[in-house]
DNA sequence: GGGGGAAGGACCA
DNA sequence: TTCCTGGTCCTTCCCCC
């Protein structure tokens, strides 16, 4: 009966349009409101970036329609036979016999804020702020206001609407209280959010029929004012009645029942047995309570209650009977838009196949088999069929935990990392909460242009706290930055994620645990000061990590990890080899060695800005230094020779890298060199590395890659015009002589495939390793290792050592081998422990 | 082909 | 001047096995 927008101009947003499906906003005048919609939004970026998305949908609506039209009959008929099948299968589970009900509070936020301020009763009003609002009353429907519209088109529709800051802790406290109502109707009740639950009434109404009266008999409590309530089971309190100060937001449904008057002369109601009257019993209650109105909606199943909550919104309830008949009929000219799961990409695509109705779901169910996903399409028959769940699972498992904050432009790098920094902390407090611990951290970076991108990185053992969280989402914000580099990332949201996932810690686990720490009732960590499960490799990773951060190394930061990825402390030996300096440390004292790696760390200075020649010369000077004082008789350690500066010599660094000391290989991170005694480095060919090792055995270069991989990115082209016409390839080094990066990357394939399966390559890595068992010198040599590599390397011990995939800037990736579940950056620190 | 990780999106309140 | 936040689930791509 509604105008779709394609109906409408022509050059009209259809994902900006009002969305009038909502209880509240029949009978606009949409046109109207669209107009000026449109004219705030018209050419700011937010609106630019909804083109971009508006065009990607459309794009994927004409493969489907070019997926349709090569459809055959052939394919058409045995999907229907695969649907018809499926609908008798699941026709035959079909269960009737539970009443759920879907609870919503009426226009929440904004009722709770007229009942405590009854002045904005007659007024339109929404709660939020000018750039978001979270609801609105019904007034301000009226003018086309709704929840997810930035206030200040909201004040275009409407000029008198008076916006209210949002109160979260007020509408927790109002939350609480309904949620003991809807425990007395189904104690295992499901919410959803604040304003929002299922219940499953089947339980209560089995008893409820037994029940006298009495315990339906419910008081009628007058309210005073909007905020001096009275208690439900307030007994023989007193009320004042004062009939037009009642700030009841919505008139009572028509089903309401005469009131009654009890013994001591108050009013009282009586409700019956069956699932309405329980329903709107308590919605009485609710009221009665809170002074708030509710909708419900009573269906055999999830999935129709939430549809009938919203039939007689506000104030209203409506129950679908428990037949198959009903049902059915119910859901014939059901527009597929109030279905929740459905939202406005997925009713687009449907739409372009003709499809509003759940009828029409049900009539091109062979075809909707063909188009889409099986779990898309088993979900299009369930709707369609009028199935959802029937019993309300409570207490899932959490998934993630994150916190994201959007502001005003931010192009500051110190800015940036310290925002990631306070991120971190307030993720780790939440996390602390709820004493949980998370595997894959995630940065979520939305750019002035509000594209958003994410970046994330699976650890091999659960972290929480801020150190751990910050270690790693520096390193991925640092990557971002340098991939746009020089220009400054313009961000306006950041945020931070942590997930789960599925592995021997079992992803999201709560810290509490018979071997790790304990949380003390303040809610603060606390961790035995020398846990015997630390072994080096933790102390040293963290240790490698807060210095290259010049941050503090918190003991405890890390000791919670141990007990989940701790291997066995190296045995029979007195000395440890530092992985910077590559010396050996003539301790086991960790606090000492942990001081020395430090120290060299600090000289490396990774990745920083605007370092000089003499910075470069600096840092391995330091280290040296530091070295000395350290060590007393370590002897110095032998390295791989010729073969192994051989192949160092194959790594390419980047030639927009300006800094000496930052450099960046190819497709790979960052890399900053670290020169010990007497090394030779010099800059190849515009950006190769070259490392001579006549003049010393020793391993004199210690690359290390503080970023994870690059992320993906659509080729720049001034960049390319940057770099000129001629590619050189990273693994014979020769200038190609192409610009066709296809061309070239099938060239930089086959100069690596031969890498890979040079036999006497593999043999020699394979002897450096036998006999030296000095991974982490292979590991530092080689940023670019290659499968046949990786794989051997595996085999060998319990660490998980994998091949992974940088990419490269122009497109295409290369293969280089880290630690499986480590940032770069940890690399030499990890390399170490083998 | 299936499983798993990463990135991106759809959708919800 | 100003278009959120915090969650879940799904899809797509790519790789490994």
């Amino acid at each position: 009966s509604m105008a779709t927008t394609e109906t409408l101009d022509s050059g009209f947003l259809s994902r900006m349009a009002l969305n009038d499906n909502k209880a509240g906003m029949e009978g606009l005048n949409r046109d109207k409101i669209n107009k000026i919609i449109m004219e705030s939004s018209k050419g700011s970026r937010f609106y630019e970036n909804e083109l971009k998305k508006e065009q990607q949908v459309n794009q994927r609506i004409e493969r489907m329609m070019l997926q349709k039209a090569h459809i055959t009959e052939q394919q058409l008929s045995k999907a229907q036979a695969q649907v018809e099948k499926m609908t008798s299968d699941l026709e035959r589970g079909r269960d009737l016999s539970r009443v759920i009900v879907h609870v919503d509070m009426d226009a929440f936020y904004a009722a709770v804020e007229t009942r405590d301020c009854p002045d904005l009763m007659d007024k339109p009003m929404a709660v939020g702020s000018m750039s978001m609002l979270s609801t609105s009353n019904y007034h301000a429907r009226k003018f086309g206001v709704r929840a997810a519209m930035p206030g200040f088109i909201a004040k275009k529709l409407c000029p008198n609407l008076v916006i209210v800051p949002i109160n979260f802790d007020k509408y927790r406290a109002v939350s609480a209280e309904v949620r003991e109502v809807f425990a007395d109707y189904d104690p295992h009740f499901l919410p959803m959010s604040l304003d929002e639950a299922y219940l499953d009434i089947s339980d209560h109404l089995e008893q409820r029929r037994g029940w006298p009266e009495a315990l339906r008999t419910h008081r009628l409590h007058t309210n005073n004012t909007g905020t001096a309530r009275v208690e439900d089971h307030g007994g023989l309190q007193e009320t004042v009645e004062l009939e037009g100060l009642s700030p009841v937001l919505f008139e009572n449904s028509p089903s309401s029942s005469p009131c009654l008057q009890d013994a001591a002369g108050g009013e009282v109601e009586v409700f019956g047995t069956c699932a309405e009257e329980a329903v709107r019993e308590m919605r009485f209650r609710i009221e009665q309570k809170t002074s708030l109105t509710a909708s419900a909606g009573i269906a055999p199943n999830m999935m129709l209650a939430k549809v009938c909550s919203d039939k007689n919104k506000p104030n209203g309830q409506y129950r679908l009977p428990s037949n198959r008949q009903a049902v059915i009929d119910f859901i014939q000219d059901l527009p597929v838009r109030k279905i929740s799961g459905i939202g406005k990409v997925t009713e687009k695509m449907l739409g372009a196949l003709g499809i509003t109705s759940c009828s029409h779901l049900g009539q091109e169910m062979a075809l909707l088999a063909l188009l889409f996903s099986e779990t898309s399409w088993h979900h299009f028959l369930h709707i369609s069929m009028g199935l959802g769940s029937t019993h309300i699972e409570r207490d899932g498992e959490r998934k993630s935990m994150s916190t994201e904050r959007t502001f005003g432009e931010m192009g500051a790098l110190e800015e940036q990392f310290s925002l990631c920094r306070e991120l971190c902390q307030d993720l780790a407090q939440d996390l602390q909460k709820e004493a949980l611990k998370g595997k894959t951290v995630t940065l979520k970076l939305k750019n002035v242009n509000f594209e958003v991108k994410t970046r994330a990185w699976t650890l091999p053992c659960a972290v929480a706290t801020t150190e751990e969280l910050f270690a790693v989402a520096k390193d991925l914000l640092k990557t971002e930055i340098d991939n746009v580099s020089p220009q400054p990332l313009r961000l306006r949201l950041m945020g931070n994620l942590t997930l789960p996932s599925p592995g021997d810690c079992n992803g999201f686990e709560t810290r509490r645990g018979p071997t790790s720490s304990t949380t003390t009732p303040e809610g603060t960590q606390t961790h035995t000061p020398k846990n015997t499960n630390t072994s080096a490799e933790t102390d040293i990773s963290m240790s490698a990590l807060t210095a290259s951060d010049k941050m503090t190394h918190e003991p405890s930061a890390h000791a919670s990890t141990s007990s989940c990825c701790s291997t066995e402390p190296e045995s029979g030996t007195d000395s440890l080899t530092c992985p910077v300096c590559f010396r050996e440390v003539n301790t086991t004292e960790l606090t000492v060695f942990n001081r020395h790696v430090d120290q060299c760390l600090s000289g490396v200075t990774m990745g920083q800005n605007n370092h000089t020649d003499t910075e470069l010369e600096r840092g391995p000077r330091v280290c040296e230094e530091e070295v000395e004082k350290e060590i007393t008789g370590g002897k110095r350690e032998e390295g791989p020779k010729e073969k192994g500066s051989e192949l160092l010599s194959r790594c390419m660094l980047d030639s927009t890298s300006t800094a000496n000391i930052s450099l960046s290989t190819v497709g790979l991170n960052p890399v900053c060199l670290n020169t010990c005694p007497n090394g030779d480095v010099s800059i190849h060919r515009a950006n190769t590395l070259k490392v001579s090792s006549q003049s010393d055995p020793r391993v004199r270069v210690c690359l290390l890659s503080p970023g994870g991989p690059r992320p993906m990115t659509t080729p720049k082209p001034e960049s390319r015009d940057h770099r000129g016409p001629a590619l050189t390839c990273p693994v014979c080094q020769e200038t190609q002589d192409t610009n066709d990066l296809t061309l070239f990357n099938r060239h930089v394939d086959l100069c690596l495939n031969q890498e890979v399966l040079h036999e006497d390559k593999c043999v020699v890595l394979q002897e450096m390793l036998q006999r030296e068992s000095k991974f982490s010198a292979i590991l530092r040599i080689l940023p670019c290792l290659i499968v046949k590599f990786s794989n051997m390397v595996k085999a060998q011990g319990p660490h998980p050592l994998m091949q992974y995939h940088a990419n490269w800037p122009h497109g295409g990736r290369l293969k280089m081998l880290a630690l499986k579940g480590q940032p770069p950056s940890t690399l030499c620190s990890y390399a170490q422990t083998l």
